[in-house]
DNA sequence: GTCTATATTAGGATAGAC
DNA sequence: GTCTATCCTAATATAGAC
C-alpha cells in the first residue's frame, strides 16, 4: 500500500502493481482521469503502454480500485463512530474527524472519488455509494438538530452538504507534511460549524 | 447572454453562438470537459461537428469564454464588497454573499470554473485568477481579525479556504428552482461560518 | 447555418519476442 | 517485467458544396 518509497529502481524501472496504482492515482489527480492517457502513465513511469497492462487490466480498473479504497475508508470512517457514540453530536464530532483523517492519510484516492461525474458505470457506482454516505450523516445531523444539541433553523441535509464541502474542499489544499496536522483541520472544522467564526468564544 | 430559452428549432434547429456556449457549458459539466467531444456536442444539439465549428473557433474557446465570465463576475462582485463597505467584517459577508449570488447566477461557468485543474494555458490563468482572488478574501479574513470581530485562534488562511469550501460546495447540489434561495444559502453559510450550529443562538 | 467527406493525431488495448 | 509493432477507434479540426 505504501509504493512510492520504495523505487529501488536499478537499470530497467521494475514496478509492482502498487507503484504502478500509486503513480497512476496521483497523475489522475494532477491532471484529470480523462485527461489522462495511459501513454501519459507509461511515460510518467518511463516505461511502455505494454509494460503497464502487464500490471493493470485497464485504465478503468485503476480508478475502481482507488474509488473503492476511499470508499471503504469512509465508510469505515462512518461505522466507527456510529458504533463509539451513543449520543447524535458525538457521532458527528467523531465522523468529521474520521473523515478528515481518512482525506489525510488516503488524500489521492478521497481527492478521485470526489471528482468522479458519473462517466461509466464504475463512476455511477461510486457516485451512488456517496450518497448513501451523505444520507447517513445527514441522518446524524438531524437525530443531533432532535437531541437539541444543534440548532435547528438550518436543513439538516443543508448543513451537512456544508460542513462536507469544508471538508471535501481539504483536497484543494491540504497536503501532507505541511504546516496544518489533520487533526488540527479538523479541530478548526468542527470549530467552525459548531462555534463560528464571530468573535472569540471565550471573549469579552 | 440567455439562450436555452429560445430554440425556436423549425426544420433544421439553427443555432447562435450563444445557444451553441450554453449547451456546451452544461454538456462539460455533466461529463466532464475532457470527457466531452465535440461530437458529443454535436450530438446534442441535433447537428454536425462541422457546424459546431462555424460557431466557435474550437473547443478551447468554449472554454476560455466561460471561465473569463466565471471570474469577471466573481471579481466584480469582490470589488463591489470593498467598495461598500469600509470594515473587514461587512466586507467579508459581502463578499460572500456576492459569491453565492454569482454562483447561483452563472452557476455552469463556475461550476466549470472550479474544476479546472490547469491542463494547458487557458485552464492555467484562469487557475491564477482564482488565486489572486482567493489572496484578496484572505486579506479580508485577516483584517477581520485584526479588527476583533473574527477570532483569530484560526489562520486566517485555513479559515477563508473553510468559508470557499462551503460557498463552493454548492455547485455540487444548489440547482436554480429548487427549493432554497441563493439569499438563504448565503445566510446558512454565513450563520454557520460566524455563529456556528451549536444549538440556537438565542435559546437558553 | 448546415451538410458530406476527409485529413491527421491520439487514444486504449493486444500479440508475441526477449 | 519490459520491449517493438500494430490494431482499431475516436478525437479535433478543415475543405468545400448546398
Amino acid at each position: 500500500m505504501d509504493a512510492t518509497q520504495t523505487p529501488a529502481r536499478r537499470g530497467r524501472p521494475g514496478y509492482d502493481r502498487d507503484q504502478v496504482l500509486t503513480v497512476a492515482v496521483q497523475l489522475f489527480n494532477d491532471q484529470g482521469y480523462d485527461a489522462t492517457s495511459v501513454a501519459d502513465l507509461a511515460a510518467k513511469l518511463g516505461v511502455t503502454k505494454s509494460a503497464l497492462y502487464h500490471h493493470v487490466d485497464s485504465k478503468e480498473s485503476i480508478l475502481q480500485t482507488a474509488l473503492d479504497d476511499a470508499l471503504s475508508s469512509l465508510e469505515g470512517a462512518l461505522d466507527d463512530a456510529v458504533h463509539e457514540h451513543d449520543d447524535a453530536i458525538g457521532r458527528l464530532r467523531q465522523v468529521v474527524r474520521g473523515a478528515v483523517g481518512v482525506l489525510a492519510q488516503k488524500l489521492p484516492q478521497v481527492t478521485l472519488l470526489l471528482r468522479v461525474r458519473g462517466n461509466s458505470e464504475i463512476e455511477r457506482a461510486a457516485l451512488e455509494r456517496r450518497r448513501a454516505f451523505d444520507h447517513r450523516v445527514t441522518a446524524i445531523v438531524r437525530d443531533a438538530q432532535s437531541e437539541g444539541a444543534l440548532a435547528d433553523d438550518i436543513d439538516a441535509a443543508v448543513a451537512t452538504r456544508l460542513i462536507f464541502g469544508m471538508v471535501n474542499s481539504l483536497t484543494e489544499w491540504y497536503r501532507p507534511g505541511g504546516p496544518v496536522t489533520p487533526d488540527r483541520l479538523a479541530d478548526d472544522v468542527l470549530r467552525i460549524a459548531l462555534d463560528g467564526l464571530d468573535r472569540v468564544p471565550e471573549g469579552a
